[in-house]
DNA sequence: ATTTTGAGTTAGTTTTATCTAACTGCTATA
DNA sequence: TATAGCAGTTAGATAAAACTAACTCAAAAT
């Protein structure tokens, strides 16, 4: 038996969603940074990219910097999209800065298309 | 190194959950029903039972009827009052009702006190 | 030129929560 | 009364994602 509801790769998207923020940050990102940002081991990270290359998310050049790949950047925005507007929604909501941006990263990874339209045009209404 | 923001117990809390929202169904809870009611095998109910013995949120009478000890009970009722109070803001921004309580049901164990009160107030300011 | 440092990998461990298989023991039915 | 079935448990397997220890290898510093 198997729950019908999966946590569908949050550890993933995790992943992805550093990358993709630490390359605005910084440019070039390698393993090394994503694990200093996430405050994983290298190892963690090293098996986690792996993972990612493996499905096809990211590349990795010869000086060891993380390429998204079409379908990693895609996803990693996605993921950010989501973060970004949890997280405005709840500050508006009284949240404070820091607990929205921890909770937003908690559940941008579980709410449904749907239901991330629906926040996404409420709050487009209410911030009118 | 560790993660710092832990998906606190969510298993625990599912489980808790689950016996609660049987019992007000029901009436008496064995771990059958609960297998039952989460689609998981009569060993996982049983390990997972034993863990919340073990951790005084449950009690089990010679019948094998599972109650809820008071601390158990009391989060229990948290936890499903969180799932209805955010089941009922999605459906009020337009989620479908079904997908309103799949999304809840992901969520609930990971918004933090602040974030599910704001929500909470927010809700009842704009159902006024 | 040697040593140190830094990045990355490999191997093996841990934890948690699921699973299946197989057992116990009670209850009810044939 | 014997058997069948149901509830619960125990033992062992699996999977994911983290960890530490220890290695390689190249670049930088002494």
């Amino acid at each position: 038996m198997r729950h019908t509801k999966h946590r569908s790769d949050e550890s993933i998207e995790d992943y992805l969603e550093a990358i993709l923020s630490l390359q605005q940050q910084i440019g070039n990102v390698r393993s090394i940074d994503i694990a200093h940002e996430m405050n994983f081991s290298k190892p963690s990270v090293s098996v986690a990219m792996k993972n990612l290359r493996e499905k096809g998310y990211v590349e990795v050049d010869n000086n060891g910097y993380i390429i998204l790949t079409d379908i990693g950047k895609k996803r990693a925005e996605d993921v950010l999209d989501r973060h970004t507007i949890l997280t405005e929604f709840l500050i508006h909501i009284g949240v404070s800065k820091e607990t929205a941006m921890e909770d937003a990263c908690m559940i941008e990874h579980d709410l449904s298309e749907e239901t991330f339209s629906a926040i996404k045009e409420f709050y487009q209404k209410i911030t009118d």
